[in-house]
DNA sequence: TTGGGTGCAAATTGTTTGCAATTGT
DNA sequence: ACAATTGCAAACAATTTGCACCCAA
């Protein structure tokens, strides 16, 4: 019985068909950062007769349950990725299109500085840095 | 003959009443983060009969030619400023939707600085901080 | 005059939801 | 058995587009 199971039970979500596979997906997913519509076709390639529906119930579910991430990178789609429990940026190539997770501590902490000092406290941020190769 | 006049002008783009009213109306938003449906709600205030499709399409427009900043902040819809220039980046509050602008020379400092730790030049960034008023 | 611009409605895209059938526990 | 979950199609929300008419240059 994998671990996954335990996860899932663990967030109080029913072992089923559809939410194991795309937690496996998005475990095994080398690029890390799927969208609902890639999670799918992937399904789908597999054999598995899932609708897409389900992928984005699924997902907002893991969400709530903070398997996973969404971002909202540029584009209009969604992606999400498993929530490590390591927090971290991104840094998107505009070239190749390669995603970098980077993390700064100094950048972290500037950040709640500056909440702070206009009165807020910073719940969340989202952070991308475009780039391309250096000459 | 007004500034906006020449704005256009320059932009390649013909002088007509959408636009002026649409580079008015951001020129002089207090909140400076208007959506394309709050554009298209105030020149119906205004008695201005313009569609939404063409607040849309003159949205794109000013984007392109460098008048405007669209910003896809989260809750799905995206949001247009003035470009004067100046860049900054944003602070929301989850509870008010109240978009703060902020400056740190630090942090554009230190992005540069990862980009090029990993061999890359930053072209762009974007950079929100989700907030809530400190308790 | 005339090609760009506009309004309207229909089409797209990404995501959510209602509901009956299905499935974990 | 029973509530949670799924599939499918219809519903949605934001934005885009086709097309006939209109107007700034």
């Amino acid at each position: 019985m994998p671990d996954q199971n335990k996860e899932l039970q663990k967030a109080g979500l029913k072992v089923t068909m559809p939410r194991l596979k795309i937690l496996e997906l998005l475990e095994t997913a080398d690029e890390g950062h799927l969208s609902a519509e890639e999670i799918y076709q992937r399904l789908l390639e597999e054999g598995e007769q899932t609708g897409l529906a389900t992928v984005y119930r699924v997902l907002t579910q893991f969400e709530s349950a903070g398997l996973v991430l969404r971002h909202n990178f540029e584009g209009g789609k969604a992606v999400y990725e498993i929530d490590s429990g390591s927090h971290h940026d991104h840094m998107v190539c505009t070239e190749t299109g390669r995603v970098i997770e980077f993390h700064s501590e100094e950048i972290e902490q500037l950040q709640d500085r500056i909440a702070a000092e206009h009165g807020y406290e910073l719940t969340d941020h989202s952070l991308v840095l475009y780039v391309r190769p250096k000459k």
